[in-house]
DNA sequence: TTAGGGTTAGAG
DNA sequence: CTCTAACCCTAA
C-alpha cells in the first residue's frame, strides 16, 4: 500500500486527468479527420496543443500519438504552400520529416515508408503546380522525387508540366487532395490504432446514451483487427461478466503467479466496497511500461492506461510483484495475444459503482513516470486572420525588457513555471470576461494566436513594438577574433529568449473551404477572431527556464562582471528580484511566451504552421523550456551521454543528438540542471 | 555516436 | 563591438 500510495502521489491529479483528456482528444481528432471534418480536427489539435502545455502523465504512446497528430496536421495543411511548420519547409515537406520520425520510432516497413513519402511528394508537386509555383515544384521534384522506375513516368510528366508552366492538366485534376488526406490517415491508422480512450469508456460504462463505442474504424481494416488492437492497447475497459472474469483471472493468475483466489479477491472487493464506496479497486490493465522500467513500480493499481502498441511482456515479471497485494491486480496486457482485457470494475453487480470507479483517484500510472510534463505545442490551425493579424513581429524587441515592462502591464496572466519543474502556464483569467468562463478553456483559445495572445496575455503585448521587424538583424558579423579572454561571461543571463527567428509569420488569409484552417471561431469561446497559427506559448525563453529553476537569473543584461570562472561558480543569480520579483518575472515570461516568439520554430509547434517562410540558411533555434525539460528528463532517465537515445525518446523535432549534447552542456554551464 | 573545441547568429 | 547559446567539425 504504501508503495502504491507513493506512486500515486507522484502524479498529480492534473497529470492523470490531462492524460485522459489527451487520449480523448487525440481519438476525437482522428475521428474528425476520418470524417473529413477538418475544422473539427484542427479544433481538437488546438485543444491538444493547449493541453499538453500542462503537466501530463506521459507515456511513450503519447509520443506516438503526438507524432501522428503532427503528421496529420501537416497533411491537413499541405495544400497551403504559404504555411510552414518548420522553417523553410512546406507543410508536406514537414510531413515527410515527421514521417521519418514516425518510421524511426515505429519500425515501418521501408516499402510502406517509401510509398507514403512518394505520395506526399507527388501531392506536394501537384499542389505547387496547381498554384503556379513552378520553381518550387521543380525544387521538390529534384530534391525528393523518387528515382524508382515506376515513378519515372510521373516524374517526366511533372517535369514537362513545370517546363511548360502548366498548372492544369488532367492528372492534376484527377487527384483530389481530400483523397490524399484520407490515404494518409489510413496509413497512420494502419500503423497505430488508437485505443478507445478511457473517458469514453467510462462514459459508456455509465450508461450514457449516445456514446458510440466504436473505436476508430479504419476503412482498411477489418473489424476484428480493430478490436484486437484496441485490446491490446489495453485501454479498453469492457465490462466482463463475472464468469468470464473468473476464467480470465484464473488463467492470468496462474501465468503470473498470483496466489490469491478469485473468490478471495471478490470478497475483499466487496468488503472494501462496503466500507468505503470509494473506488478503489479496479482491476485494470495496467500499462506496461514500455521502456524499461525504471523505478520500482510500486503498486500500480490503476486502472486504465493506455497501453502502447505492442506491449511487451517483459513487464510481466515486474508486474508480478505487484500483484501480490490482493486488491491490486495488474494484468499486463499481453502481447497481442489474446489477453483479455480485463478490468472489471467492480463487481458487476453493483452497477452503480461505476461512478466510483471512475474516480481518478486511483490511477496510477505505470512505471516510469516519464516525463511528467510533456509540453508540446501543436497548433494546427492556420489562421487566416486578416487584418492585422496580430503583428507578429514585434516580439523580439520586447524581450528584453520584459522584466520591467511587465510590471505594469497586467498582472493577470502569468506563466508559471513551476518551480517544480513542470512548467505550467497559468493564466489567470486574464481576460476579462469574455466568454470563456471556464478555465479550461482559457487556453484553448489559443488557437488562434491572436487570440491567444489576447486572451492570455492580455496585456502583455507590448504592442508597440510590434512593429519592429525582427528582421533587423545585424549583419555585422565578422568574426570577432578577439574573443579571447572572457569566456567567462557566463552571466547568468539567460536572457535571450528565444527569439523568434523569423519574423512574423504571416498567416495566410484565405481560409479555404476546406476548413482546414480552423480558424473559425475558434473554438470555444474565445473571441473569435482569428486564429493563428503559432502558438505561442510555451516557449519561454530561456530566461524562463532559468527562473524556473529558481535560480533566478537575471535577465538583465547588465553585465555581470564576469567572473572569471564562470561556469563553475554560481553564476550568481543576482538579480533576482526578490520579492516582487516573482511577479515580474512571471510576467516576463509570459511575455515571452506570448508574443514573443512566434516563431519558435518548428519545435514548438508540433502542429502549427506559420506562414511565411524565411529562407535563411540556418537560423538558430533557441531551446524551449519544454525541450529542456525533455532533455532533463532524458538525462535523468538514460544518463548524460546517451543523446541519441534521449532524442528518440521524446518528440524532439529538428534536434540532433549533437544538439542535445550541446544544449546539455549549455545547461550545465548555466547551472540549469 | 559522443566529446570537446571552434564558429556563427544575433541580442544587447 | 561584446558576448553567448546554438551550431558545426572532427577525432576517437
Amino acid at each position: 500500500m504504501s508503495a502504491s500510495a507513493s506512486k500515486v502521489s507522484s502524479l498529480s491529479d492534473e497529470q492523470i486527468i490531462n492524460r485522459w483528456g489527451f487520449d480523448y482528444y487525440v481519438f476525437k481528432a482522428l475521428s474528425a479527420f476520418r470524417d473529413a471534418d477538418y475544422t473539427a480536427f484542427t479544433h481538437f489539435t488546438s485543444i491538444i496543443e493547449n493541453l499538453v502545455v500542462r503537466p501530463v502523465d506521459g507515456h511513450s504512446d503519447m509520443i506516438v500519438k503526438l507524432r501522428c497528430m503532427q503528421f496529420l496536421s501537416r497533411i491537413n495543411n499541405g495544400d497551403k504552400l504559404d504555411l510552414t511548420f518548420e522553417e523553410p519547409k512546406t507543410p508536406l515537406e514537414s510531413a515527410v520529416s515527421v514521417l521519418e520520425s514516425i518510421c524511426r520510432d515505429m519500425s515501418v516497413p521501408p516499402r510502406e515508408q517509401e510509398r507514403v513519402k512518394q505520395a506526399i511528394i507527388e501531392t506536394l508537386i501537384m499542389v505547387c503546380l496547381r498554384s503556379g509555383e513552378f520553381t518550387r515544384a521543380e525544387e521538390v521534384l529534384l530534391r525528393h522525387f523518387s528515382d524508382a522506375e515506376d515513378s519515372a513516368g510521373k516524374k517526366k510528366l511533372f517535369e514537362s508540366l513545370i517546363r511548360r508552366r502548366r498548372s492544369s492538366h488532367s492528372v492534376l485534376q484527377l487527384s483530389s487532395y481530400a483523397d490524399f488526406k484520407q490515404d494518409m490517415l489510413d496509413f497512420i491508422e494502419r500503423l497505430y490504432r488508437v485505443p478507445e480512450p478511457f473517458l469514453l469508456q467510462m462514459l459508456k460504462r455509465s450508461g450514457h446514451p449516445g456514446v458510440s463505442s466504436e473505436p476508430v474504424t479504419s476503412s482498411s481494416q477489418d473489424r476484428q483487427k480493430t478490436s484486437a488492437a484496441a485490446e491490446h492497447h489495453g485501454s479498453v475497459c469492457a465490462c466482463l461478466s463475472l464468469h468470464s472474469l473468473r476464467q480470465v483471472y484464473g488463467v492470468l493468475s496462474e501465468r503470473y503467479g498470483v496466489s490469491v483466489s478469485f473468490t478471495q479477491l471478490q470478497q475483499e472487493l466487496e468488503e472494501e466496497q462496503e466500507q468505503e464506496e470509494s473506488p478503489e479497486l479496479h482491476l485494470a490493465l495496467s500499462e506496461t511500461p514500455r521502456e524499461q522500467p525504471e523505478p520500482p513500480y510500486a503498486g500500480m493499481t490503476i486502472s486504465r492506461l493506455v497501453q502502447e502498441d505492442d506491449s511487451q511482456l517483459s513487464t510481466a515479471e515486474e508486474e508480478e510483484t505487484q500483484i501480490s497485494s490482493p486488491h491490486r491486480i495488474v494484468i499486463p496486457s499481453g502481447p497481442d495475444s489474446d489477453d483479455p482485457e480485463v478490468r472489471t470494475p467492480v463487481r458487476r453487480s453493483d452497477t452503480h459503482n461505476h461512478s466510483s470507479e471512475c474516480s481518478p483517484a486511483q490511477i496510477c500510472t505505470p512505471a516510469r513516470h516519464t516525463q511528467k510534463h510533456n509540453r508540446i505545442i501543436l497548433s494546427s490551425d492556420v489562421e487566416p486572420e486578416d487584418h492585422a493579424t496580430s503583428p507578429p513581429s514585434s516580439r523580439r524587441s520586447s524581450r528584453h525588457k520584459q522584466q520591467q515592462k511587465s510590471d505594469h502591464s497586467e498582472s493577470k496572466c502569468v506563466m508559471v513555471e513551476d518551480d517544480g519543474g513542470s512548467s505550467a502556464q497559468v493564466c489567470s483569467p486574464a481576460r476579462p470576461s469574455s466568454s470563456s468562463s471556464s478555465p479550461a478553456v482559457r487556453r484553448s483559445a489559443r488557437d488562434t494566436q491572436r487570440q491567444s495572445r489576447i486572451v492570455l496575455s492580455s496585456d502583455v503585448e507590448p504592442e508597440d513594438h510590434a512593429t519592429s521587424p525582427p528582421s533587423s538583424r545585424r549583419s555585422s558579423r565578422h568574426k570577432q577574433q578577439q574573443k579571447s579572454d572572457h569566456s567567462a561571461g557566463e552571466s547568468a543571463l539567460v536572457s535571450s529568449p528565444a527569439h523568434p527567428s523569423s519574423p512574423a509569420s504571416v498567416r495566410r488569409s484565405d481560409r479555404d473551404t476546406q476548413n482546414q484552417s480552423s480558424e473559425s471561431e475558434c473554438v470555444m469561446e474565445v473571441e473569435d477572431g482569428g486564429s493563428c497559427v503559432q502558438h505561442s506559448t510555451p516557449a519561454r525563453p530561456s530566461a524562463t527556464d532559468t527562473q524556473r529553476h529558481n535560480r533566478s537569473v537575471t535577465v538583465s543584461s547588465e553585465s555581470e562582471d564576469h567572473k572569471s570562472s564562470p561556469a563553475t561558480q554560481t553564476p550568481r543569480r543576482r538579480s533576482s528580484p526578490s520579492s516582487g520579483g516573482a511577479h515580474k518575472r512571471r510576467r516576463a515570461r509570459w511575455q515571452d511566451v506570448s508574443g514573443t516568439h512566434e516563431n519558435w520554430s518548428d519545435e514548438e509547434s508540433l502542429f502549427s504552421a506559420t506562414s511565411g517562410r524565411s529562407s535563411k540558411k540556418y537560423s538558430r533555434k533557441m531551446w524551449t523550456v519544454q525541450e529542456s525539460e525533455w532533455l532533463k528528463e532524458g538525462v535523468r532517465r538514460f544518463g548524460a551521454g546517451h543523446w541519441e537515445k534521449i532524442r528518440s525518446s521524446f518528440p524532439f523535432t529538428g534536434r540532433t543528438a549533437v544538439n542535445l549534447k550541446d544544449r546539455w552542456r549549455t545547461m550545465l554551464k548555466l547551472r540549469l540542471v
